[in-house]
DNA sequence: AAACGCTGTTTCGTTGAGCGGAACAGCGTT
DNA sequence: AACGCTGTTCCGCTCAACGAAACAGCGTTT
C-alpha cells in the first residue's frame, strides 16, 4: 500500500517534518467511520486500512477511553462517539470568521427577511459553518457541517471565482456532476460564469444546487485577497427570484465591510 | 501530576486492556482545545499536560495532517480544525436513536406546534443531539451539541429520574448551582421531584434551565429500562404554561412507542 | 547592536512502547 | 463436535517515538 502522498487532488498535504505514526493511524481509523458504513468491526477496519487487527483494536480502545468512538457491547461493532460533538461545538465557537460575521448576518436577515449562511472551504469542498434564519412561516434552512462541491450553487461559485487560478482551473476541469437540472456542467460555460461573477462581485444561483432554492453569495477576502469564507442570502426560489437584486446589494456591502475587517484593502476605483 | 484515574466523578473509565499511549496523548491534546482558550501554542500545551514540547509538536503535526487541528502560520498558534465538523456530521447521521426518533419528533411538532428536542447523556451531562422546530413566528430553539447539568430543566430531570440509584444519588448530592431563579438547588427537594417524575412518567420545567422557556420531557428506555435518550417538547414560557398538559400527553405516548422500538417491554397495569 | 528571553522546530542516540504473528476465547453455523 | 468467524490477549523483538539539548526566529530589553 505504501505511504506515498495518497493523492487527494487539491489538498497539497502538510509539507512539515515528522509526526507520530500511531497518531496518524488513529486519525485514519477515526475517519473511516465518516464514510459509507458508520458501524464497523475490528477486522473490517484492519483489512481496509492494511493494519494488523491488534493495532486497530488497541487504537479503538484508546479512542473509546475518550468517547471518540463507542463500542456496542452487543454487536462488538464500533462507531463514532459523542465526544466528537464536543469538539465540533468547540471548533465552531472559536472560529473567528464566524464570530466576526454573526452580527452582520443578523443584519442581513433583518434587511432581506431571508436566511443568511456562512461557508468555509475544506478538503476541496464547501462546508456550511453557520446560518441565521428569519422568522417567517416558509424559510430556507441548511445543515451546519454538510458539504458540497465547488461548481454548484451561489456560495460554491463565489469560492471558485476568487480562488487562485490553478485551484480554480483544477475544479473547473474536474468532472462536473449535475446536482439538479440547473447545475452548470459545461466547463467553459462555468469558466465564463466565474468571470462574470468576479466582475459583478457576487454569484447568483437559481436552483443549481438544490431544486426550489435560490441564493446570492459574496466572498470574505483577507489581506491577500484570498476567500476566507463565503457569505450568502438564500430563500425559497419562487419568491426569491424577485428579491435577488435587493438581496445582492445588501449582501455585497456587508461582505465588503467584513472583508475590510479581515484585512482586505478598501477598493478604489 | 501522575496518571491516577483523573477523578471525573460519574465516569467509571473504560475497564478494558492496554491501549496506545500516544493515541491517548493525542486525544488529550485535542481536548485541551475544547476548554477555555481555544488557541494555544506548543509550550503552553506541553506544560499543561506535562508532556515534552517535542512530543506535543509531533502530535500536532500529525493531527494537522488530517485537519483535526489547524496552525495559524502567523501566530504559530494551533486550534481545532475543520475536520472535527466532518466527524460530528458523521456521528449525528449514524446515531441510531436520532434516526429512530426523527419521524416521531416531526409528529410531535405537528401535534403541539412547539419545538421538539432529543438529548443524550455524555460525561455526566446532557447534550442536545437534535431538534425539530415548528413554523411559527416565535419558537424555541436549542443549540445542537450544547451541554447542561443534570439537575436543571425537564430533559435533564427526566434523565436523572431514570438513572440507576447510585448515579442518581451522585448527581443529586453534588453541588446544585442555580442556572435561573427557578432551578431546584435543594437536594431533598430535587429527590422528591424525581420521585414524582418517575411516577407520572414525564418531567416538567418552567424556566428552570433557561428563563422564559418551558418544557416537558420523557425518557426513551432500552430493554434494560435504562434511559438511552430523552425526548422533549418545549416552547416560550408564557404560552407554554397552558399547553403543558396537552403536550405531555402527546409526548408520553410518543416516548413509550419509541421505547418499545428500543427494546423496552410494553407496560402492563 | 548585542544580549536576552521567549517562542516553535529539529537533531540524534537510547530505550521501552507498540508491533504483529499466533494463541485464545466466545458465538453461531455447518 | 468441528468449523469458521469474530474480538481479544500474549509476548519477544525491533524500530519508532521519546526527550534533552541544540537550533532558529522574533521582539523586547539593556
Amino acid at each position: 500500500m505504501g505511504t506515498e502522498a495518497e493523492s487527494t487532488p487539491g489538498v497539497p498535504a502538510v509539507p512539515a517534518g515528522r509526526g507520530v505514526a500511531s497518531v496518524e493511524r488513529a486519525s485514519e481509523v477515526l475517519f473511516c467511520f465518516a464514510g459509507s458504513s458508520p458501524r464497523r468491526g475490528v477486522t473490517e477496519i484492519a483489512s481496509e486500512l492494511g493494519i494488523s487487527k491488534a493495532v486497530v483494536h488497541r487504537i479503538l480502545t484508546s479512542l473509546a477511553q475518550r468517547d471518540l468512538v463507542a463500542l456496542d457491547a452487543g454487536t462488538r461493532l464500533y462507531s463514532l462517539g459523542p465526544a466528537v460533538l464536543e469538539l465540533a461545538v468547540a471548533y465552531r465557537s472559536q472560529l473567528d470568521v464566524r464570530a466576526l460575521a454573526l452580527d452582520t448576518m443578523r443584519d442581513l436577515v433583518r434587511a432581506t427577511d431571508e436566511t443568511s449562511t456562512l461557508s468555509i472551504l475544506h478538503n476541496g469542498r464547501r462546508v456550511y459553518v453557520d446560518q441565521v434564519t428569519p422568522n417567517r412561516e416558509v424559510r430556507m434552512t441548511v445543515e451546519i457541517g454538510s458539504s458540497f462541491p465547488l461548481h454548484a450553487g451561489a456560495s460554491s461559485k463565489a469560492f471558485l471565482a476568487w480562488l487562485p487560478p490553478d485551484e480554480r482551473r483544477r475544479h473547473v476541469e474536474a468532472p462536473l456532476d449535475a446536482l439538479t437540472e440547473a447545475t452548470i456542467v459545461n466547463p467553459s460555460e462555468l469558466d465564463r460564469e466565474l468571470d462574470r461573477i468576479r466582475e459583478q462581485g457576487f454569484a447568483v444561483s437559481l436552483g443549481e444546487r438544490q431544486p426550489g432554492a435560490g441564493s446570492v453569495a459574496a466572498p470574505l477576502l483577507d489581506d491577500q485577497l484570498r476567500p476566507v469564507a463565503v457569505l450568502s442570502v438564500c430563500g425559497p426560489l419562487q419568491r426569491f427570484k424577485s428579491e435577488v437584486a435587493a438581496a445582492a446589494a445588501e449582501l455585497v456591502s456587508a461582505a465588503k465591510a467584513l472583508s475590510r475587517k479581515l484585512g482586505a484593502p478598501p477598493e478604489r476605483e
